[in-house]
DNA sequence: TGCGGACCTTAAGCGATTCTTAACGCGGTC
DNA sequence: GACCGCGTTAAGAATCGCTTAAGGTCCGCA
């Protein structure tokens, strides 16, 4: 299911604000009111969970650990109260952000987008799209099948449109990141820059698509 | 300059540490430790502004207010307290994102990153007219039966038409946002854009009506 | 200093997609 | 019923992107 999102939340009328939220922004959202009844549900079949952390039965935090456990589903932390050592702990166990009440139903619409974009905002290092995998320290991309070598440019073009996952990026934005401004003549360099970044990644290919007319995109399902 | 960001901070232990991080990310960090010079700074010259909100002299609101008259910066708001109340005014006066005590550096990393890539994160990309349902940043449309491949014109048109929606839009409107106003030749072109985008619309299309000698409307209710 | 290789850019042909125009027919409005 | 606006289709034109091939530059290395 494409937009499936699960929100274990106790509290009623903060529950319901949040499945409103949720559907207007063209998501699926599916409530579950207390922690055991959350322990059973599989986190791999919802594209993000939202928790809260003061629940009954369960506590957030050890939901959070269970599914850190099975999956790496983007896990976004909502605390009624604004308590900062929950912040840590929450992030220390791999939750991707934490949003405290109150707040603009916007702002969470805002950060669910920014984890599904690039889930876990803490490790900034590396980037996994798909069955692309780019560690930005090394300076090195991997597919299915291995390692595979790229230049400067087509690792920035990767890189970025990896930042930008799902997004369309335009080709003046790339020609601005990745190539030289010295060269501002043929518009045809990114093509070829492409191209080639297409078949060195193989199988992959499939994920890096024609924005006709604006420019590319990454995306995570070929 | 291209990587310049201000902070305003005048715990010194603090500021210390968020201008390490900065530097290690490949930022360039500007240091002010009080309100008032703070005022006399030209926004427009960084890349981004982290404020602190608890400052002596001016306090962090005002300048806020300050650099918002005369720029569209991205600021983002750092704050020693985990006042909500703050958080809330913050946001409202235009703040971009709002990073509380304590934080990792690579949390800290990320908003900014986040900032620089979509100014005010809190503009959400989505739009949602019924069952369609459109994603600017994807640049992507998607009704019950799954995603439509739509071409430039269409989806700035469907675009256009989502973001006024439920009112009648001109004909001439339409022409200007979406079309080239290269060919002022002959006025069927429309006619033929909004026939292509029905059929691909598919049970979808009753919600774009047409206004007899107006234009257009995307309705919510088909 | 000269050579070779890796890399970036440019050019050009080709194919694919998209935009526009034209033409015809329908339907609403007076 | 006449007129004007709109819907639809088909076809040519224009635009855009992919690929291959060919310089050109920079760097390391002998």
């Amino acid at each position: 299911m494409p937009n499936r999102i699960l929100l274990v939340e106790d509290d009623v009328a903060l529950g319901q604000q949040v499945v409103q939220t949720l559907s207007q922004a063209g998501f699926d959202p599916h409530w579950v009111q207390d922690g055991d009844s959350a322990r059973e549900i599989d986190p791999d079949s919802y594209r993000l969970i939202i928790l809260d952390l003061m629940l009954p039965g369960t506590y957030g935090m050890d939901l959070l650990k269970r599914y850190r456990l099975r999956s790496e589903v983007p896990v976004l932390i909502l605390s009624a109260r604004d308590d900062t050592s929950d912040k840590i702990r929450g992030l220390k166990l791999g939750a991707d952000d934490y949003v405290t009440k109150p707040f603009f139903p916007e702002e969470l619409i805002a950060r669910i987008q920014a984890c599904l974009r690039r889930p876990n905002l803490l490790e900034t290092q590396r980037l996994a799209v798909g069955s692309i995998q780019i560690d930005l320290e090394r300076r090195e991309a991997r597919t299915k099948t291995g390692a595979i070598s790229l230049t400067r440019v087509e690792f920035e073009i990767l890189a970025l449109l990896a930042r930008r996952k799902g997004s369309a990026v335009s080709r003046d934005a790339i020609v601005d990141a990745a190539l030289d401004r010295a060269h501002h003549g043929s518009r045809r360099t990114l093509d070829v820059h492409i191209s080639r970044l297409r078949s060195k990644l193989g199988d992959a290919a499939a994920q890096l698509e024609t924005v006709w007319g604006i420019g590319y995109r990454l995306t995570d399902t070929p």
